[in-house]
DNA sequence: AGTTGACATGGAAGGCGTTTCATAATTTAC
DNA sequence: GTAAATTATGAAACGCCTTCCATGTCAACT
C-alpha cells in the first residue's frame, strides 16, 4: 500500500502538503489539492491510522467499562453512548470487567498508554483513590456520584430516590418494606442502605434484616427471592427491587404462585425498562440511555463538573 | 514519559536489547536483563502503545458489529465475545450499526486500516460481495450461514429449524401456523419464509399471508401482533417467534387478555433466554453466548472455516 | 515606497518500538 | 583442534503521519 510519502512524490508536492490536503488545512492552493486528490485516487490511498494515532496521540476511541454487557440496564447504558459516539466519529472500546478489579485495571492502563481517549466507568469496583491516579492521563468520567473526587460523573441520588420511594410505600400504608440490591459492597447499595436505615431510626421503628436481599440481578433471581419470602412468618408486604429485571422475576414468581400484587406484596422496580412497561411495573424512571448520551459527551468535553440526573417514579399497577 | 531510548541509554545497553527484554526474546544476558528491569523500573517506564500498533501492524482490538447492543440477543453474543477475548488479551471495538450500511462499512475500513485485528459481524446490513472485498484485510467471521464465501462463519440452520418446528407444531395438531420475523429482508427471514412456504408446498396446503408478521423485535412488540391476532376472523392457533422477547411480550398480552396459552394460542420461542425460562416459554435454545465464545475463537484463529450450531427444542408450557 | 498580513510550501524534527542484518564471542560437536 | 552451532549485542532500517519553523510571494494598507 501507498504511503504518503509515494503521494507526495507522485502529485509532485511536499509530504507536508498532502497532509495538508489529508486533514483540509488552509493554505493548499487549488492546483497542487487537485493534484494531490488525484494520485491519492489513483493509489487508492488509505492513510496508516496507526501512524496517525502515533503523531497524534489519540486514537478517536474511547474506553467503556461494564461489568457485564448482557444486563439490559448496560445494554442501554453502552447504547446510549454509542449513539453519540457515532456522531463525532470515535468508536467504543468495550470492557467488560465482571467486577474484577484486575479488568478495571486493564481499562485503567489503556488510558495511560493514550490506546484510549477517554474512559467512561459504568461500574466500578476498585477504589476511588485507585481511579484517581489515572485522571491525569486523559478524562475520566463515572455514573456514580463522585462529587468531592477529580472525576466527572453522571449520577443519581439513590439516598434521596430510596428515601422518596420508602415515604412512598409508607403513605400506602406499608410498614414492612423489603429491598433487593445488586452487589452488597457496591457505593449505591451503600446508599441506598444509608437511606433505608435512617427511615427506620427517624421513625424510631425497627427492621426486620431478613427483609434484606443482595446479589439480585436477573430475572430469574426472582425466584430464590420470593420463596424465601414465603417461607418467613412475617412477610413484608412491599419490596423495593433496584431492577427491572428482578422485580420481573418476582412479579412472574407471584402470579403464578397466587401471591396478589399489589394487595399481597406490593413491587416498586427501578429503571423503566421495556418489561416494566409491559407488565405494568411501578417503577423509577431512569432515562439511562440518554444518560448514556451524557457520559460520553462529557467524556469529550473533557471539563470536569458532576451532574445529577433527576429520577421520576412511574405508577403502574405493583403498588 | 521515558521512551524506549532513555531505558537503553539508562541500562547502558541498545535500544535492541531493551526491546527483547520487553518481548522476552532469548539471547539476552541475565545481567543485562536485569539491568533493562532496574531501568524500567526506576522510569516507571511504559510502551507507547501506539507505536507498538505501527510497528507492528497489529492492535490487538477485535471489531464487533451489532445492529443494537441494547437487544438481548446481541448482549449475550458480545458477552461471549468478551469472555474469550480476556483470556487471549484481546479487546474488543463495539460498532453499533442500527442496520445502517454506513456504519457497517466504518467496521470494515477500520480492518482495511488495520485499526483492529479481525473484524466480527453478528448482523450484517450489506452484500456479501461488499463484505468478502475486505477479507484481503483480515480474518472476517459472520454469525451466518456463510458458506460458498470466503468469509468464516457460525451459523444456525434456520431453514431445518423452522421446518421442524412447523412439523412439531403440526404434530400438536396445528394447522393455522404464522410467525414473526424481526427485518423482512434478513437473509436469516428469508430462509424461514423459504421453510414456511415449502412446509405449506408440500401439504399443498395454503396459508394466511396475514399470519406473517414482520419488524418483530422488542418486548413491546408483543401488543401489537396480539391486537392484530385478535382483530381476526380466522386468527392462527400457534405462532412461532423468532425472538424470546417477543414471544415473552405475546404471553404476556394472553395472559391479560384471557387468551389461554397454549390452548387459544401456542406459542414457540428462539434463543432460550432467561425470560423464556422465567415464563416457561417452550423455545429452541441457542447457545448464544457459547456462539460468541466461538466467534472469537474462529476471529484470531484465522483459518477459513463455517461451522454449524445445533440447536434443540425446549418443551415447556406454550405449546 | 515601505510595512503588514494573508496565503503557500517544504524541510526536518518528533512521536516510538520492532526487526533484520552484521558481527563478535562462546560453546558444542566430531 | 577445527568446524559448526549457539548465544549476545547493537546499528540501522522500517512502519508513517503531523506539525513546527523557516522561507517566500503577493496584495493591501499607510
Amino acid at each position: 500500500m501507498a504511503n504518503i510519502k509515494d503521494i507526495a512524490k507522485l502529485a509532485g508536492v511536499s509530504v507536508t502538503t498532502v497532509s495538508r490536503v489529508i486533514n483540509g488545512h488552509p493554505y493548499v492552493s487549488t492546483l497542487k489539492k487537485e493534484a494531490v486528490q488525484r494520485a491519492m485516487e489513483m493509489e487508492n490511498y488509505e492513510r496508516n491510522i496507526n501512524a496517525v494515532h502515533l503523531s497524534k496521540g489519540k486514537t478517536n476511541l474511547i474506553g467503556v467499562v461494564v461489568p457485564s454487557i448482557r444486563r439490559p440496564y448496560f445494554g442501554m447504558v453502552v447504547e446510549g453512548i454509542a449513539d453519540e459516539a457515532i456522531k463525532d466519529n470515535y468508536k467504543l472500546v468495550l470492557i467488560q470487567t465482571n467486577y474484577e478489579v484486575e479488568r478495571e485495571m486493564d481499562a485503567l492502563m489503556m488510558l495511560k498508554l493514550k490506546q484510549i481517549d477517554a474512559l467512561i466507568i459504568c461500574s466500578k469496583t476498585s477504589g476511588w483513590d485507585v481511579v484517581e491516579e489515572y485522571i491525569q492521563y486523559g478524562p475520566i468520567i463515572i455514573l456514580e456520584d463522585a462529587r468531592g473526587t477529580k472525576l466527572s460523573s453522571i449520577f443519581i441520588d439513590h439516598y434521596q430516590i430510596f428515601s422518596n420511594a420508602l415515604a412512598y410505600l409508607r403513605s400506602k400504608g406499608h410498614h414492612k418494606i423489603g429491598y433487593c440490591l445488586a452487589r452488597r459492597s457496591s457505593p449505591n447499595s451503600a446508599r441506598r442502605e444509608a437511606a433505608y436505615r435512617d427511615f427506620y431510626t427517624n421513625l424510631q421503628e425497627d427492621y426486620d434484616p431478613n427483609y434484606i436481599f443482595y446479589d439480585c440481578v436477573h430475572l430469574e433471581d426472582g425466584e430464590w427471592i420470593m420463596q424465601r419470602i414465603v417461607g418467613m412468618e412475617d412477610p413484608p408486604t412491599a419490596l423495593l427491587v433496584t431492577s427491572d429485571q428482578v422485580a420481573a422475576g418476582i412479579l412472574t414468581y407471584c402470579q403464578e404462585n397466587n401471591i396478589r400484587v399489589p394487595e399481597d406484596l406490593a413491587i416498586v422496580g427501578f429503571d423503566n425498562q421495556p418489561i416494566a412497561k409491559v407488565l405494568h411495573i411501578t417503577t423509577f424512571e431512569i432515562p439511562i440511555v440518554e444518560i448514556g448520551r451524557k457520559l460520553f459527551l462529557k467524556a469529550i468535553d473533557g471539563s470536569h463538573s458532576h451532574e445529577e440526573i433527576p429520577i421520576h417514579l412511574i405508577e403502574r399497577l405493583t403498588v
